[in-house]
DNA sequence: AAAGTACGGGG
DNA sequence: GTGTACGTACTTT
């Protein structure tokens, strides 16, 4: 039998079984196929499971069956559950509605994943595993060696060939108005497609024959180029052959709207190859925030189709890691459905529902402040306290005889018996964050830096969101009294430091959820001594149990006040410079998604003029430089010289056009838009100019980006305004406030 | 003044 | 196949 060595490149079904794609060390793409048996477990009596798995067999269905014994994950009890396996693996959605509309009581388990993933998890494999298969002549897989493993930081990947399509002109979506020509960017170079309708259809044809990559990058290929280009191939009736697999046809998915963290998100309508992959960067939450390394990195971990992954949310990437801990463990995988909370009384409710702590500083301007940050808090509490799903008020440990493992303030106990299964995935994530942290410090090359900075990154996302999911109630993994433990340890931690901090003779200036700002007492501008601040954090990381690290010092920092009371500091809105050079801004202009980039450009301008001072004394006498800066900028927008790309305003949709109470600009130009036949979609961003922001016809208001055109004016008076907004903060340190 | 609307955080 | 907070700032009416 034939055996190759090479990379898992995708996996997907397609008629009765799997179809995997296999990139070999000959650099040859290899396309097989696996007869799949997908496995579920169903819990309850022989004398009902037998007629039942019978009754299926007897219509058809080709199963196997046996008592094996499971662990249920809420009671830890190892049950014994009958393990089913189903084939054709296509056949398991049919199965299993069979059984769970007819035998409603029947408890069933490993039910709801998609079966690209059950493929991965099953099998043990990973996108991009570097792997030995034994296969058939015909293709049929006999056996899979996976010979590397998610939890290596070094592995290796195939050389991937890739090209590039968007649509000439601005970066903006092109479903919101004026295109020009299909732009191919291939081995580096830009080429300018001029053809248009079937044309452009056969030399995209022979573009993908000759070059065949292995990737379609896109800008708006989810939500425009690819229905675009395959709506014209459908009006000149000549195939487009996208796929590396020419006679399936491509995965689409559904555009969505939801809601996350306080905000509507949209997801333009996914279209997926087959043997290829089609990436689109705008439609991408981790390649837009981890890059292509971090989404690389995070199909490993999360056993998720890179297509799919991409497309995805971190949160459904921790998902399916907490499902590969249970499959190893042998823990059986609940049902998604809601878990109802536990009943509280008012006064619990107060205690509980809490988040993070927070001080706010005194605003004002401030030398020597050091900044030490609790590392990735939440996290290491789940991890150090084993907090999870199950462990929290467990089934196994009652109250009353695990008095030494209380939570701070709400009394909660936690099992002692079990390692809980968010702890158990979060130890392979601190692990492997910590390890490319470590080797971003240690290599030289930039090159590496910069992947084990994207791969680091794409970890964060996924231990941030791990907290979240803790909270959510619809999380497969998810329980909001284990969330509430999450925060009123972090908030005991942080009252902790505060003590330490303040016992050790030093300031607490400010404190938000897992950082402290603090200045030592009495102490004149350059006695600060870094080693006195390391030993604090080495005392506070001996005393709270839990690492803390030196963000650094700060040379100076403005805490900046409220704008509405102007007494207090908003905790959230600082810049400062530390001694090493290195800047931090929080809350200012330069932060926001919402502001023109000429606005940015500017306020970073000054900052960076400001940052050059030393002290207070420097940031008084620089301050006049800094206005230069902004009269040169003044001028500039005064002058009409400014051109719409930096102008631009960008501004997520919350609603759909016509449901807007309030005539704000977004508004105006969405209804603009829709007006003309376009269709837009609360969660997406929509990207404006203010051409008369006082003009008594709407319309005259705001223009979209896309359609403007070269004579229009823009509102001068209202983009000075803006300015000028950036303005203040720089100023706020020499109004009489600082200290 | 009140109500509606949008954004940030994490490194 | 998914995080329904929370506080701040700004705009519109």
């Amino acid at each position: 039998m034939p055996v190759v060595k090479g990379w898992l490149f995708d996996v997907y079904s397609s008629g009765d079984g799997m179809v995997i794609w296999l990139i070999t060390v000959e650099n040859q793409r290899l396309r097989l196929e696996d007869n799949f048996a997908p496995t579920f477990y169903i819990e309850g009596p022989s004398t009902r499971v037998m007629p039942l798995l019978s009754s299926l067999i007897s219509k058809g269905m080709t199963l196997s069956f046996r008592l094996t014994e499971k662990q249920e994950l809420f009671s830890g009890e190892w049950w014994p559950v009958w393990e089913v396996k189903v084939y054709p693996a296509t056949k398991l959605p049919r199965v299993l509605k069979q059984i769970t509309e007819k035998e409603s009581d029947l408890q069933v388990f490993n039910v709801d994943l998609p079966l690209s993933w059950r493929y991965f998890h099953e099998k043990k494999v990973f996108p991009l595993a570097f792997c030995q298969v034994e296969y058939h002549p015909r293709e049929q897989i006999l056996n899979w060696e996976v010979l590397d493993s998610p939890r290596d930081t070094d592995y290796q990947f195939p050389p991937l060939t890739s090209i590039e399509l968007k649509m000439e002109g601005k970066d903006v979506n092109p479903n919101h108005g004026k295109r020009g020509a299909l732009e191919v960017r291939l081995e580096g170079k830009e080429h300018l497609l001029e053809v248009e309708g079937k044309e452009l259809i056969s030399y995209l044809n022979v573009l993908l024959r000759r070059y065949d990559p292995d990737i379609i990058f896109t800008h708006w290929g989810d939500s425009f180029l690819l229905p675009h280009l395959m709506e014209i191939a459908g009006r000149g009736q000549i195939p487009l052959a996208l796929n590396r697999e020419n006679n399936l046809r491509l995965f689409h998915r559904r555009e969505h709207s939801y809601f996350s963290y306080g905000q509507v998100i949209y997801r333009a309508g996914a279209w997926m190859l087959r043997g290829r992959w089609h990436l689109d960067w705008e439609n991408s939450f981790i390649l837009a925030q981890a890059g292509w390394e971090g989404l690389l990195e995070l199909a490993r971990l999360t056993r998720i189709p890179v297509q799919q992954l991409a497309r995805t949310s971190t949160g459904t990437g921790i998902t399916s890691m907490q499902l590969a801990t249970a499959l190893e463990e042998g823990i059986l995988i609940p049902w998604r459905k809601k878990q109802p909370e536990d009943f509280k009384s008012a006064r619990d409710l107060i205690l509980v529902d809490k988040g993070g702590l927070v001080y706010r500083p005194v605003p004002g301007f401030y030398e020597g402040v050091a900044e030490i940050d609790f590392s990735s808090m939440f996290p290491t509490l789940m991890a150090q306290f084993n907090l999870s799903p199950e462990t929290v008020k467990c089934r196994c440990c009652a109250p009353g005889n695990s008095s030494g493992h209380r939570v701070p303030e709400i009394g909660y106990w936690v099992c002692r018996r079990r390692r809980g299964l968010v702890p158990k995935t979060l130890e392979l994530l601190l692990e492997k964050r910590s390890c490319y942290k470590q080797l971003m410090s240690k290599s030289s090359d930039p090159e590496q830096k910069k992947i084990y900075q994207a791969r680091q990154v794409a970890l964060k996302w996924m231990l941030v969101t791990c907290f979240g999911y803790l909270g959510y109630k619809n999380a497969r993994f998810g329980r909001i009294e284990a969330h509430e433990a999450v925060t009123a340890y972090s908030r005991e931690k942080l009252l902790q430091a505060k003590e330490i901090v303040e016992a050790r003779g030093f300031r607490m200036l400010h404190a938000l959820v897992d950082s402290l700002w603090v200045q030592k007492e009495g102490v004149s501008e350059q006695g600060v001594s870094e080693q006195e601040y390391q030993e604090l954090v080495r005392i506070l990381s001996q005393e709270t149990g839990l690492p803390l690290a030196l963000e650094g010092i700060y040379r100076w920092i403005v805490f900046l006040p409220s704008r509405s009371f102007s007494r207090l500091a908003v905790p959230n809105r600082y810049f400062g410079v530390f001694f090493n050079g290195e800047i931090k801004v929080r809350g200012l202009e330069v932060r926001r998604s919402d502001v023109p980039p000429i606005v940015k450009k500017a306020q970073q301008e000054m900052l960076e003029y400001l940052f050059a001072a030393n002290n207070f004394q420097e940031y008084r006498e620089r301050i006049s430089g800094a206005r230069q800066i902004l009269e040169q900028y003044l001028e500039y927008l005064k002058e009409g010289r400014a051109d719409f790309a930096e102008l631009v305003i960008t501004r997520t949709l919350s609603h759909q056009p016509q449901d807007y109470q309030k005539n704000s600009l977004l508004a105006i130009v969405s209804r603009e838009l829709s007006g003309r036949g376009i269709k837009l979609h609360p969660g997406e961003s929509l990207a404006l100019i203010i051409t008369d922001s006082r003009a008594r016809e709407k319309s005259d208001r705001a223009q979209a980006y896309v359609n403007i055109d070269g004579d229009r004016a823009y509102d001068q008076e209202k983009y000075c305004e803006l300015l000028l907004r950036a303005w203040e903060p720089l100023y706020f340190p020499l109004k009489g406030n600082s200290s």
